[in-house]
DNA sequence: CCGGATCCCTTGCGATACTG
DNA sequence: CAGTATCGCAAGGGATCCGG
């Protein structure tokens, strides 16, 4: 197998940047989040919570953020009585579906190979 | 947008699916192991703690085997003195590889989306 | 309605030392 | 060489309450 610096340094590259992305999914809830809003094309904080089973206000709050802050979504506070906030995938952010996608036909698979075989 | 039952529970299933595959990628080290493995069809165990730079060997002996228990690669003990372990990928493993591929890729593309613009 | 602040428990993970 | 056992810290995350 060779061994050289350069193929030393691209597999360093590919491991940065399976790292950068994992980082962005990371977190409990994110996926669900990505989820939820990606199926309603808009979402509201309060229809987030409903959608996403078990999180709590401060979680969807604290992976929202952090969702923004990578900019995968982006956030509108509305100008009602009292106020909401409404979420939405930014182009960039969409780019992740497909991913999504794989890896939810992937989980299919798995579990086939898990459970259909012992 | 629809509300029916139906797509309740489809919705339901896909984040099972999700859930199922994060599940299996989940742990620090569980994608470089795979890469280092991947990449080199066979590898030792003391190879992939040289291949993955910071891990233990606590660290990857767990993980290790939890990639076995879920069946993306096999172990072999080889018969020499004193004991080596082979780890390869399954068929089912490699069926990994393209997801690996495509969150490089993502990880790529995200990284010029964060650094380039601000 | 949308979140921030606090408290506390659980889990992940690193370091080190030890065994067949 | 390929793990296992033990300890201990630090981050993750749940529950609850508070404020704009």
């Amino acid at each position: 197998m060779t061994c050289n610096p350069e193929f030393q340094t691209d597999r360093k590259k590919e491991m940065m940047a399976v790292h950068d992305a994992m980082d962005v999914l990371n977190g409990k809830w994110k996926i669900y989040i990505i989820s939820s809003i990606c199926h309603y094309n808009k979402r509201r904080f309060s229809d987030i919570l409903n959608d996403v089973i078990g999180i709590s206000n401060k979680m969807l709050s604290k992976e929202l953020k952090e969702l923004e802050v990578n900019k995968l979504i982006k956030r509108t506070v509305l100008d009602t009585h009292p106020v909401t906030v409404q979420y939405e995938l930014t182009k960039h952010g969409k780019t992740l579906q497909t991913i999504i996608n794989d890896l939810t036909d992937w989980g299919i698979r798995h579990r086939r190979e898990i459970t259909g075989k012992e």
